[in-house]
RNA sequence: GCCAGGGUGGGGUAGACGGUUAUCCUAAGGGACUGUGGAUCCCUCGACCCGGGUUCGAAUCUCGGCCCUGGCCCCA
């Protein structure tokens, strides 16, 4: 038997209306805020990948040849593209443009639990706003999307000036480094760098960067660095509005592109992949051809909010299953168009069981059953048998499907 | 790429010092039952992940691969 492919997933109708249900809070919890849902292609040139990130990706990519014998790839992920998006039509548009999407994404990883070689990522990028609040919006709205799933999580919320302003004097190699080891939290590879780099002599205060937890102590020991008013507006905005976060000037995210606040989510029940969310402020656009234009997003592991939420239980509506005898099909037909006129989900019975199988089915898969048989067509009426309770009675299509309207009122 | 534990009908399982027709539950389809319930009974369907090796004989032992679960690495 043919196999799915490795790291990807097969979908059953209860999963899928659990993921539409929090897709759907979470885009409208965007729309809210002014983000408008935006989509880009499945694929793209390679290299808007490996501008953005670098050639070392690419051992991670699906990449292809397509038969123009153009390089491409399966989108790793989504804010380089948004951001081509933004350089090919966005330029012209009133800023600030708020952005949002539900996307997937391929990377070729070794699968484990919340780490999918398909996956989803829901994001939302905001374009062309450089500000202590597009800072804070980004934080705020992150935090509102994250609570509209039902996800418990922690937020870390830091900014990378500090941190760059101790590493000042390195090389910018030296300098990533020495973030991935911090961003890493491996104090004895952070020394082991430090020394080699005769940088020792930072160990200490980089180290107490990532434990401080109030931004006086964060100057205290980076010392007056330009972006502390912005940092400081920031976090009074976060405070000012009541948003639980930890402030953690560890954070280095490892990337080239942010610039300035960064921030990490993380959420219980999911073992070693438990980020669920990472964003912050950085510059892509110049990269694709666009002005440097300031930019911060966010990108949330959807597959990894429905795995720490687990499975919930589904309100599927009112359903409505129509049984009928061989002479009553047509009449079953018109009535079960009447009712999904009125919104109902109505399944009819295609089995041609008797009378018995069909409402045993009904009474497995259904809240009524609707029973038309040759009395039914004569007196031009429906039963209407209530599921639940075993109540049924003979009256007119309009009244059953006023009846089955209450129950789906209680 | 590395490590650990796994893989028996659609789901859950028994069988393991190698030995009959591979167990049971459940689901699904049919029937008992051509106008009324999830019960009951009967029937049907359907599995040893793949390949090599050892053997008279492999679900069982062995090797390799694939896949699953979790961890390492990575995490744009």
């Amino acid at each position: 038997m043919l196999q799915r492919p490795r790291g990807t997933r097969d979908f059953l109708p209860d999963e899928m209306e659990r993921r539409r249900l929090i897709e759907q809070r979470m885009l409208e919890a965007a729309r809210r805020w002014g983000y408008r849902e935006v989509c880009t292609p499945d694929f793209e040139h390679l290299e808007l990948f490996t501008m953005k990130s670098g050639e070392g990706i690419i051992q991670e990519m699906y990449t292809f040849e397509d038969k123009g014998g153009r390089q491409m790839t399966l989108r790793p992920e989504v804010t380089a593209a948004v951001l081509r998006m933004y350089v090919n039509e966005g330029k012209v548009l009133p800023k600030p443009i708020r952005w949002c999407y539900v996307a997937d994404c391929f990377r070729y990883e070794r699968p484990q639990k919340g780490r999918y070689r398909q996956f989803w990522q829901f994001g939302i990028e905001l374009i062309g706003a450089d500000t202590a609040s597009a800072d804070a919006e980004v934080i705020m709205l992150a935090d509102e999307v994250l609570n509209s799933s039902g996800v418990t999580f922690d937020l870390h919320v830091g900014h990378l000036a500090p941190m760059k302003h101790l590493l000042t004097d390195l090389s910018p190699e030296g300098q990533r480094a020495i973030m991935a080891c911090l961003d890493k939290r491996d104090q004895g590879a952070l020394e082991a760098a430090l020394d080699e780099l005769d940088h020792g002599h930072l160990s200490d205060p980089l180290a107490a960067l990532s434990g401080c937890r109030t931004i006086e102590e964060i100057f205290e020991i980076a010392g007056d660095v330009p972006e502390r008013a912005r940092i400081e507006d920031t976090f009074a905005l976060l405070d000012a509005q009541g948003i639980d976060y930890l402030p953690d000037f560890g954070i280095a995210r490892g990337l080239d592109y942010y610039t300035g606040m960064v921030f990490e989510g993380f959420a219980q029940n999911l073992g070693a992949e438990n980020q669920i969310i990472g964003g912050g402020a950085y510059r892509l656009a110049h990269l694709f051809g666009g002005d440097d234009v300031a930019s911060c997003g966010f990108a949330i592991g959807f597959d990894r909010v429905m795995v720490s939420i687990g499975d919930f239980p589904l309100d599927s509506g009112t359903i409505v299953g129509v049984v009928c005898t061989p002479e009553a099909r047509e009449r079953a037909l018109e009535a079960a168009r009447a009712f999904r006129g009125a919104g109902f989900r109505t399944e009819v019975d295609l089995m041609q069981r008797g009378m018995g199988a069909q409402i045993a089915h009904a009474a497995k898969t259904a809240d009524f059953a609707v029973v038309l048989g040759r009395r039914e067509v004569d007196a031009g009426t429906v039963t209407l048998r209530n599921l639940e309770t075993g109540e049924q009675r003979e009256i007119n299509l309009d009244d059953a499907i006023a009846e089955v309207a209450r129950h789906g009122d209680r």
